[in-house]
DNA sequence: GATGAATGAGCGTTCATTCAT
DNA sequence: GATGAATGAACGCTCATTCAT
């Protein structure tokens, strides 16, 4: 099972053409390099096309990073069994994290710039993640309800768990850590023992 | 005490100003919103002047970002006492992130921007944080020895423990939690839960 | 017949427009008053359509001169009849550069001032100077056969009886001399003296 | 003996060395890449006292290529011996020429640049190239008196024996031929073949 | 006389977007 | 639907010149 992403395979192919190439662009160039024209030659489709399927740059870049991230949730959330022990789905999740972000290393950089870039519509993202993210939503309610999680609000649990996994990454990817299995085995040990009660 | 950020009060007065309009301008329009005939507007100055002060808008940037960097680091380690406990220490230093970024709540974004901004050398910014965060790395390191905290490496557990707290303050300010300072406290000792032995 | 050159009459219209007005910007003001803008507004064209047509500034000048030599070479070889005795080749080939030298006043200026520009590539236009005359370097080859010439060097020959064309036209048009048709005719004789053998 | 320029040693220090650096950057950078900054910088001076000197940029290059070429007319003059025969008076005179150029391979390029460029005025030049090469002028008025030279104007004769030498020299040092004495010599027999009766 | 900080018009170039075909 | 030529405002940057000190 590969964690690396293959997307775009619906719709018009026009449509799905141009989101690769998105894609591709900011793999390659990085965010501030994506450019229509570039977009353009690289889907292989003339500037103006692109208008016939996004209304403008804002709305590509939207609909390019909804995408995504309805992809990766997807790849997430496959094996994640709300009916295993509270820690085995935390763990499995954390290390589905490590793995993906491991396996693509642009996707954290990509989103980071996203999310601070003009384009960016915070109450929109946080409705969508909490839709796309609701059986993890679903496991921090139940940890609390148990008795197990502390009562704090889950978006800070959340925080204390898994936002940090990326940062984690960062740090691999740079060379500053080495995000090996047993130390992330440590890691996720250090974060139960942050968010249980006890 | 205030947390606000008071900066480029040496030197040239002009250059002072060109500092103080680049982070305004950050603040107001975003990182992609900084172009130096803007800047040049907003600090009273001819366009020209601004390469008497920096060599180019790279330069401008990175001396933007070395200033801010060690003025945040001096208020950070304002009152940081090596010889409290260790609990006091990290402790006082969270709340004091904590503050600091309710205070200046576009300072994350705009750092963020930054690092991933061509601009950005990872390496040249990991050396400078260590020089100016040199006694906090010390706190985690004495921690280690004294079998206080687990042995973890250091990166390690400063996400575990400080990292976050951006992330909260984000999640904060954009009305997802209230990080007050009872859940502030809470918060620490879950993250205290984590870096520690037992 | 007019000497008058008429150009850049084949593909795109635009492409055409720009190279007209590039010469005629380039009469009026100079080879250092050319600027993209400028050549934008002569054309009636934005100043990003330039860009369409052509890579860069330098590569704008370059074609320009391009197709300024070709056209300048099929011109002063018209009618240029290798069959005819060496005298006579060499004579009307020399009127010819004359009449068109005259008749184009700014053309001298505009190449001297591009052979000296940071644009100008001495080794490729050497090459393309003597693919595009090359029945005149074959004139020239045969007088030496036929020893009517004397065993100089080609490029001595040249400069002994052409290259002194525009340098005389340059004084008629100062007002320096007055190079009539009798003026002409004796300084053909001259020049044939010097190149001649005995 | 040296043939290289050594000039600006009179009037005040100052602006000796502004036109002394005038001359350094230009032959290091060309004629284009004269700008008034770096003229300061190069000469050890305020940008503003290069004001003081000269009107603006127009006047100091005016008055740097007077002084250039009143030193190479008297450099070129030194030893031109009115009482010597013709033929030696010419021969002397052309080879002090091609050893000029030869020595200082910048100076044709930047004096044509200059010819070429708004700052230049033709009339002026005329005039003044008059008086610093008058004994040059007397030399062919009074070949032509005696009936040895033809009877053209004196440009004329000018040009078909003097102004060649540029050219020559130019091809010279992008070699494309060898002027080597040999062919020097050959080369000034041609033209005294051309400027001569019979 | 001498300074050099300051100016601002101008430079070559890019790019999101439009629209006639 | 699809094209791609065309736009023109905006970009980062340079430079001859001025003027308060």
């Amino acid at each position: 099972m590969t964690m690396k992403l293959d997307l775009f395979k619906s719709r018009s192919d026009k449509r799905s053409r141009i989101l690769e190439a998105t894609g591709q662009l900011i793999a390659e160039q990085g965010f501030h390099g994506l450019s229509m024209a570039k977009l353009a030659r690289l889907s292989g489709v003339a500037a103006g096309t692109l208008y016939l399927y996004f209304d403008d740059k804002d709305e590509l870049i939207r609909q390019y990073y909804d995408e995504i991230h309805q992809a990766v949730a997807e790849q997430l959330l496959q094996g994640f069994d709300r009916s295993e022990p509270l820690f085995e789905q935390y763990r499995g999740l954390w290390f589905r994290v490590r793995d993906f972000l491991i396996a693509n290393p642009d996707h954290f950089s990509s989103k980071v710039q996203y999310e601070h870039s003009p384009f960016f519509d915070p109450l929109r993202q946080q409705q969508r993640l909490e839709e796309l993210f609701d059986p993890v939503m679903a496991m921090f309610q139940q940890g609390i309800e148990a008795g197990v999680f502390k009562p704090l609000p889950i978006p800070v649990l959340v925080t204390l768990s898994l936002d940090l996994v990326p940062l984690l990454v960062q740090k691999h990817l740079r060379g500053y850590i080495v995000l090996d299995v047993e130390t992330s085995e440590a890691t996720i040990l250090a974060c139960w023992s942050a968010i249980c009660q006890k």
